[in-house]
DNA sequence: GTGAAAGCGCTAACAG
DNA sequence: CTGTTAGCGCTTTCAC
C-alpha cells in the first residue's frame, strides 16, 4: 500500500508553497525554469500523482468526453469507436463509452449520467427509437459542446459528421439498374432515422432517374436484425413480377439474405442482384462476394474526435463547418455481375 | 446557460443544513422521511445535478470502471464489451475505455491515465507485447480491484476470467483427427500470450493422445493478420506430406485461408479439413461454413462486470473464486466433414 | 517569481 | 433526526 503523495507534502519537502507546486507542474509562466526543475524532479522521484478529481472540482472540467452509441458490438461501431479512442488518447482525453442498445429511455439515462459525471464533450449516434432530443438540450443549453455522427439529428448549431447517405442510396441502386434489375426491392431499418431515410430516398430516386416505376411494395422496413430475413424472403416471394434486385441497407442483413436466397434455390448474382451497405468484412466473405458502399468508420470517428477536441483547445470553432459530409464509395464485387 | 444549483442553494431555499440536503440526497437512513421526500422535490424541481467531482474527491471514488483491451474493433472485444457495460450501466457504474492496439508501451499509458483518472477498479486484456506487469501492481499496490479477462497472466491474487483454452485447442484437434486428418498444421497467434499458447498445447496433445507425431513444421506462429495468409499457405505448399487438416487460432485468419485455399484449388473440406476459434459471425458465412470453438465473449464481459461491482460493493470476495472457467463448445459445421 | 488564502461542492465525524 | 465543521487536493486571485 502506497500512501497519497500530495502537492502540500512536495511544498513541505521543499520549503515552497503549494501554488508554487501546483504552478510548476502545470507549467505556469511565471515560475522560474529552475524551481520548476527542482520540483517536477522532486514530484517524479516521490511517485506524485495528481488527483484529478481535486483538479476537475477546482477547474470544472474533467478533460473527459463521453459517447453514446446504439450499440458497442457491431463492426462499424466498433470501427467508429476505435477511431475516437485513438485521437481522444493521443491528446490526453479520457472516453466514457454507453451503449443505448436502441432505447430512447436508455440513451436518456446515459446522457444524463455522462453530464453528471462531467464530460467536457458529448459525441453521439442515435438509437432507432429517439424522437425527443431535451436530453441533449441539456448539453447545449450549458454550452457543453455536442457532436452527432452517423445517425443524426438536425439540432440547430450541434454539428455532425455523416456520409451522403442519400447519394450512397442513388449509387446503389442506380449500379443495380445499370446492371439490368428493373423490379428492385430496397430492405431498410428504421425509417425514423436519417441513415435509412436517406438511403430510401436515394433507392426513389435512382428509379425516378431512370425511369422506373416506385410501389409501396419495394420497400421494406425492418429493424434488420438477420434472425427475421424471412420478412424480405416473403417479400420476394410474393411479388407479382420476379425481384431481381435488392438493396439492402446494411451488409450484415444482406449476408444472411444472400444465403437464405441461395438455400431456396435462387441464383445470385443470375436470378437477383444484391448490394449491400457498409463493406463489412462479411461482405468479403460470403460467396458471391458482396457488392457494397464503403462506410468509413475509422475515419468518422477520428474526425469526430478530432473536432470536438479542437473545439475544446479553441482551434476549431464547431459552428464554422455545422455538418461535415465523408465520401463513401461503390465497392463492385460479384452479388451485382453480369 | 443554466446557472448550477449546489446543495447549500437548496439548503437554504428550505432553511435546513447542507449536509441536511447531502444525506437525504443519498437516502442516508437518519433522515425522518418527510424531509427527505420535500428536499427530494425540492432539488428536482429547482435542476440540481450532484457534482461528481466534489462528491468523488470527498469520497476517494469514482465509480468509474477502467478497462483496456487490445483493440476496440474486433468482434470478439466489442461484443465483451458489450457485456460490461451493460452490467456497469444497469449498476450505474460508468466505464472508460480505452485500447493498447497491442504495444506494451499504450497498454502502460492507459492503465497510469486511467490510475489517475481514478477508476475504482480495472478490466484488463492484455497487449500482445506485453511482458512486464508493473503497471498492474501499481493498482493491486494501491488495493484497487484488478480482474484479467481473456489475454491474462497470472498476477498473485488477480481474478481472471477465461475459457480452458488447452481444452478447445484439444478439442478442435482431436476433432479434426476424428475426421480422420494425420498431418495437421496449428496457425497461432502470438505464443507469448496465454490464450495462444494453451491452444497449442492442447494441439499437441491431441496429437499425442492419438498417437500421432509431433514437429516443429506443424505449428505457425503469427500475428493473426489475415492480410498474411501466405504465410500459411507457403507452409502448406512446402510440407513433404500433404496437410489435410489445419487449426487456425481464430476464425478471422481461418475464413481469409480458405478463401485463398479455395483459390489454389485445394478442396474443402475434401483435401484439407479447417477449424477455427471464436464463432465470428464469418464463420457462418464462408462458404464451407467453418468449424470452430463458441467462445462466450457477452457472457465473459457480463460475468467481469459482475465479478468486480461484486467486489466494489462488498458482496463478492474476488480471492475466494481467484480464476472462473468458462464453458466453450465446439461447433462442427461444413468445413470438417467427411 | 513566489506565497497566502479563499474557494470548488460534497461528505462524514462529532455534537447535540 | 439535524446541524456544525473540518476536510478532500488542487487552482487561482491578490498581494508582496
Amino acid at each position: 500500500m502506497v500512501k497519497k503523495v500530495t502537492i502540500y507534502d512536495l511544498a513541505e519537502d521543499l520549503q515552497v508553497s503549494p501554488a508554487t507546486v501546483s504552478r510548476s507542474l502545470n507549467n505556469h509562466p511565471s515560475i522560474s525554469p529552475k524551481t520548476k526543475e527542482r520540483i517536477k524532479l522532486h514530484a517524479k522521484k516521490s511517485g506524485y500523482r495528481t488527483n484529478k478529481f481535486a483538479s476537475n472540482l477546482s477547474k470544472q472540467k474533467s478533460n473527459t468526453i463521453g459517447v453514446i452509441v446504439p450499440r458497442l458490438n457491431s463492426y462499424f461501431m466498433s470501427t467508429v469507436l476505435a477511431g475516437i479512442e485513438k485521437v481522444a488518447n493521443d491528446d490526453g482525453y479520457n472516453l466514457i463509452i454507453s451503449q443505448s442498445l436502441e432505447s430512447e429511455t436508455k440513451e436518456k439515462l446515459n446522457a444524463k449520467t455522462l453530464y453528471d459525471s462531467g464530460v467536457d464533450a458529448l459525441l453521439i449516434s442515435l438509437s432507432y427509437e429517439t424522437t425527443d432530443y431535451e436530453h441533449l438540450t441539456t448539453f447545449t443549453d450549458r454550452k457543453i459542446p455536442l457532436l452527432l455522427f452517423d445517425r443524426v439529428f438536425n439540432l440547430p448549431s450541434c454539428p455532425t459528421i455523416l456520409i451522403d447517405n442519400m447519394a450512397a442510396g442513388l449509387d446503389a441502386t442506380e449500379h443495380l439498374i445499370t446492371q439490368g434489375c428493373s423490379n428492385i426491392i430496397h430492405v431498410s431499418g428504421n425509417l425514423k432515422r436519417n441513415t435509412y431515410q436517406e438511403r430510401f430516398k436515394g433507392f426513389k430516386q435512382a428509379l425516378k432517374k431512370h425511369g422506373l416505376p416506385f410501389s409501396r411494395l419495394q420497400i421494406l422496413e425492418t429493424d434488420l436484425d438477420p434472425e427475421k430475413v424471412n420478412l424480405a424472403l416473403n417479400r420476394i416471394a410474393n411479388s407479382k413480377h420476379p425481384i431481381d434486385g435488392i438493396f439492402v441497407a446494411n451488409d450484415t442483413y444482406a449476408v444472411h439474405l444472400i444465403k437464405a436466397l441461395l438455400k431456396q434455390g435462387y441464383r445470385i448474382p443470375e436470378d437477383i442482384k444484391v448490394v449491400g451497405f457498409n463493406n463489412d468484412p462479411v461482405s468479403e466473405v460470403i460467396s458471391p462476394n458482396l457488392t457494397t458502399i464503403e462506410y468509413p468508420g475509422y475515419k468518422m470517428g477520428v474526425l469526430a474526435g478530432q473536432r470536438i477536441i479542437g473545439y475544446l483547445k479553441g482551434t476549431i470553432n464547431l459552428q464554422s463547418a455545422n455538418s461535415i459530409t465523408l465520401n463513401h464509395k461503390l465497392i463492385v464485387r460479384e452479388s451485382t455481375a453480369n
